[in-house]
DNA sequence: GTCTATATAGTGATAGAC
DNA sequence: GTCTATCACTATATAGAC
């Protein structure tokens, strides 16, 4: 399998990875707070003060899963977009790439991203903010090509926020064993906000 | 001013609702794990062991605040909605109100019940769902009845889920002092979701 | 109803052996 | 790179005086 990503660094394979994963999942279940470095070590079959050794901190961990949804995310949104041609292809990846990556399988890190920025330190958060502005410059361009196309509403920055809004709280409600799949779900949000 | 709040129970006044609303603005600006009982004491001016006459519990006290938070807001909506008569009025107020509610002076009540859900018992849970869906159906009269007016699109579950995810995640980048008034946001993010 | 004092348990992080 | 052992601290909650 080690041709199927090329471009990934090669800390994609290392305990360090391994364990930003397992942290991220326990992060979105539990919250960072509630989840304590034993449960870390746990889940990766260490010792608590073996986490020491790759991470500083607890916080460290966290920014680590933080960054590592929102930059992969971004990757996926760009390559979807550099497959579409249509201003509607692209006003549909953007829902369904922004789904996959908060509510599909094995995907967590995007959702603590989101929901818990409030145990960010102030020093960790400009580094963050890049990353997230980055993605929401995608979205913003591609809206703003589908109001000047006449698609969608004009007020693209208020409609940016509105979206995203949306689109990050479906997590709270959302079924996985539900009857509506998560691209099906992508595509009624899309009509939603669509003139027709 | 004891008239002007009529129908309120006596509790209004007591300590304990001193202490539920110092919480409520201490669990939006930290968190409910971040925030300790030396905290909570502190900002009432009473020592923490003394919280425990009051509360038998320190998520007690969370499940007070949100409980306040849900149900003066679904009080406030029900008012809005009496006096307003066309359905362009009554979407008008479902966005106002909410926002008012989530964004206004000393309204943090609701932003607790939105964000800190992941810290309730299950045990508590029922109780405040109640609540909740006492609120969200308000909301889907008011949007199934504008649908058919044919004022806005026909699929309104999910409508009401991404119009509430929308305006929930406003606190996260709303900022008071900016240009933006919370009534004028509101009537923008109806605007959106307009036909015409 | 509030205080002081404290029980009980858990937390993140460190030091040094291996 | 991981383990064992533990430090230093903080948490919620309780007991009994006032």
């Amino acid at each position: 399998m080690s041709a199927v990503e090329p471009t990934r660094p090669p800390e994609e394979n290392s305990r360090r990875m391994e364990l930003i994963r397992a942290a991220a999942s326990l992060f979105r279940d539990q919250g960072y707070e509630r989840t304590t470095v034993r449960d870390l070590g746990n889940a990766v079959g260490m010792q608590s003060g073996s986490l020491f050794y790759h991470f500083r901190t607890k916080e460290e961990i966290l920014v680590a899963v933080m960054a590592l949804g929102i930059a992969s995310t971004t990757e996926q949104l760009a390559a979807a977009l550099a497959q579409a041609a249509a201003p509607r292809d692209k006003l549909a990846a953007l829902f369904r790439v922004h789904l996959n990556s908060l509510l599909g399988d094995n995907q967590a890190a995007l959702e603590v991203m989101l929901y818990e920025w409030r145990s960010v330190s102030a020093a960790a958060k400009p580094a963050l903010v890049v990353l997230r502005d980055r993605y929401e410059a995608l979205w913003q361009q591609v809206l703003d090509d589908a109001a000047a196309a006449g698609m969608i509403k004009q007020d693209t920055r208020l409609l940016r926020r509105t979206l995203l809004g949306s689109l990050h709280w479906t997590v709270q409600w959302y079924r996985r064993d539900g009857e509506l799949g998560v691209d099906e779900m992508a595509e009624r949000m899309l009509q939603l906000v669509l003139f027709e």
